[in-house]
DNA sequence: GTCTATATACGGATAGAC
DNA sequence: GTCTATCCGTATATAGAC
């Protein structure tokens, strides 16, 4: 990061520094319980600097929850629309995608769909937009195959539910998970991992046509 | 509720009152975002008055968060310690119960899941004692049943993720769902209800040995 | 038991010096 | 741009009257 082949410092401000902190404390508390305190300390800069920069706790929440949605919502909207891949190809894509980021930011999830309840204006403005169904090449492969009978006909809603669920509610529950299965941090990534590789093939085989 | 036979009030007592305003809150809004008076207010008396009762926010708190786990650990707990059904059937009722009970309170399993990650002294204090897997009938059954072939070796707990994956996730993301799906409140729970059915049969499917 | 009034603390935001 | 000091609203909790 630190700095490009020109001068121009870009990664290293300060506003970039707290924009990183406010990113952890956040994720990890959540808005209500996030202190812009707490967010200055851990950007190593003081509490009157972060309203300089960004005005006020909304403010910088805004972008912070801005920037989780895109991370949230776009593997998806790139998998589900790219031309060149069919049905099962998307359904590896996707879980390889969500394991991978989720395995490096845990709680990506939780913080996006707690803090959807707080702010509803967030669903209208950065998820409507997305469309990510009635028009995407998904959509139109999904309907196809269930046509040809290929696979068996479900509601697209359930597919992308089942898919999802599988992939995401492990991290979401990851406390209670690991607690009932007696799991480390390690043990616990590790069946994430074999997941990656799982989820597509129940996903095919609950799917089957019979 | 009101009155039992005999003239002892049972549940419109000003204690039961605040219970009941402090769950609506607290699942709503999760601990942090909770104003003490909002819970006076919803329970029709004054905020003294609650302290009276329960001392502190906290400690308040600490019993609908108790209440709260055991609803949702329950389910689990008796279907999985019943010795009189199979595999099979215990995955229907998992799935029935849990859904169920999700569409009376679809709040449930977020605001769960995200008080474990702030108040962790519950996963000790609660989820532990349950020991839902190791010395449950569920546990014996899913070994035999790996070792006779009549399901493909997995580890348990992929098993618990896939069924509370497909029953619990489509509460927890419910705003996004509705959203991508342009579904209303009667449509979604249309869904939920079909899932009944449909997510034992997905489980018996992914779960066939090949 | 239930209320009104208030003590006390905390958190977001700003004023103003450097 | 960055700091220290501080203002001011708000939230929990309690004191004390009824």
């Amino acid at each position: 990061m630190a700095k490009t082949t020109s001068n121009k410092t870009i990664d290293n401000s300060t506003e970039e520094k707290i924009k990183a902190a406010a990113q952890k404390v956040f994720h990890q508390k959540g808005y209500a319980a996030t202190r812009t305190r707490d967010i200055a300390l851990e950007a190593g800069i003081n509490l009157a600097l972060l309203n300089y920069y960004f005005r006020s706790k909304q403010k910088l929440f805004n972008l912070i929850m801005e920037a989780a949605l895109i991370k949230f919502m776009m593997s998806l909207k790139m998998v589900f629309n790219d031309e060149k891949t069919d049905l099962q190809t998307k359904v590896e894509r996707i879980c390889a995608r969500y394991i991978d980021l989720l395995i490096k930011e845990p709680e990506l999830p939780l913080f996006i769909m707690n803090e959807l309840r707080h702010h509803p204006q967030f669903i209208a403005d950065k998820i409507e937009p997305l469309d990510i169904l009635s028009n995407s090449v998904f959509a139109t492969q999904f309907k196809e195959a269930v046509k040809k009978g290929s696979i068996r006909p479900t509601h697209m809603l359930h597919f992308i539910m089942n898919i999802l669920g599988l992939a995401v509610f492990p991290f979401i529950a990851q406390p209670i998970l690991k607690n009932i299965g007696k799991l480390n941090e390690n043990q616990f990534k590790k069946l994430m991992m074999e997941r990656k590789k799982l989820i597509p093939q129940w996903v095919k085989l609950m799917m089957n046509p019979t």
